[in-house]
DNA sequence: ACTTAATAGTTAAGCAACTTAACGACCTAC
DNA sequence: GTAGGTCGTTAAGTTGCTTAACTATTAAGT
């Protein structure tokens, strides 16, 4: 590690300074879930080269599958896209016969975005190894120490969301 | 859930269908390691608007960071991006005073990225409440636990493994 | 009932960031 | 010293996003 030798004297408590000295085992966990993420990254996108559909396109479908047909104005804040983004990302996922649009049975306006069932059905089956796997693995674990996991990941979860708490109060403050 | 109702009446075992349920807090579990994709995810962005930086040239920051300065050549697999893509983040980098470009000390091909220390520094302070977080969250663990969380971890970073590595072999064979 | 305003989805024009291919500069080996 | 490979950059083209404008439909006001 050869970053910020000189610089950075001294300004405050600062206890994560390269890869945690104080308690080695603890900085590993950290890297492991840093791993979790790459790793999971990294099979999403092995996912969408098999379905052969962009990221946004997986993710779109992702939703569907999991919160099942929704309209483009239901999924465009899910993936984070504006509305007319949705619109192209819906368009290719119609052409690519991934999905299909049907109108709202009461409102018609609105269109219903339907993931097709061959899609759903492979898109199940190259998840099923990862979803299998971890849910295999947790069940593996005697109860006391799944629930010491759940813990430790919901105190994760906690740290996370108040980073990102604090940092929506700080762009509120423009200091 | 109001998916797959039709379709896949009986080909294999299917133990995860829709949220597993022949262990709640198994199924929990899982769940929770999706939030903190998600989570990590949504920090990263908020993190990318903090610095004024793309998602691209924050994590080639990161990396730069992390693993100190390095070569495009270096950055780009990290990036998952072209050589020439990685050319045009460097250039970002440098216009916004986040980098800068060095000349290889004995190769005269090659050119060294190097982070700027104030770029770092902010960096390292918006970063610093989730790694200390989690570091201190894993800390305060009592050292059995500590190893639990561990090996579940471990266990899971496995299962992401054996999938990639099932998907890539799958590619080699193209049925 | 008719007009006004709001909502849903799409289209249009423009922009940001990626790709592959081709280049000049440099190193390495024969 | 020349031949071939590597490094970074440049060029041309593609993809996928954005905002703004437009159409169709619904809801609300009078």
């Amino acid at each position: 590690m050869t970053f910020m030798e000189d610089e950075r004297k001294s300004e405050g408590p600062r206890r994560v300074q390269t890869a945690g000295h104080e308690h080695p085992t603890a900085g590993a966990i950290g890297n492991q879930l840093r791993a979790i993420g790459a790793l999971s990254k990294a099979f999403e996108q092995h996912l969408g080269r098999t379905l052969a559909v962009n990221d946004t396109d997986l993710e779109a479908m992702e939703h569907l599958i999991l919160s099942g047909p929704m309209t483009p104005s239901e999924l465009a804040p899910k993936l984070g896209i504006s509305n007319a983004a949705t619109t192209f990302s819906v368009d290719r996922l119609v052409a690519s016969g991934h999905a299909r649009r049907e109108p709202h049975p009461t409102d018609r306006r609105k269109t219903v975005i339907v993931p097709s069932p061959p899609s759903v059905a492979r898109a199940f089956d190259a998840l099923m190894p990862v979803l299998n796997g971890v849910a295999d693995a947790a069940a593996d674990l005697p109860p006391q120490h799944r629930d010491i996991v759940g813990a430790f990941l919901a105190s994760v979860i906690d740290v996370y969301e108040g980073a990102l708490e604090a940092g929506a109060a700080e762009a509120d403050t423009p200091a």
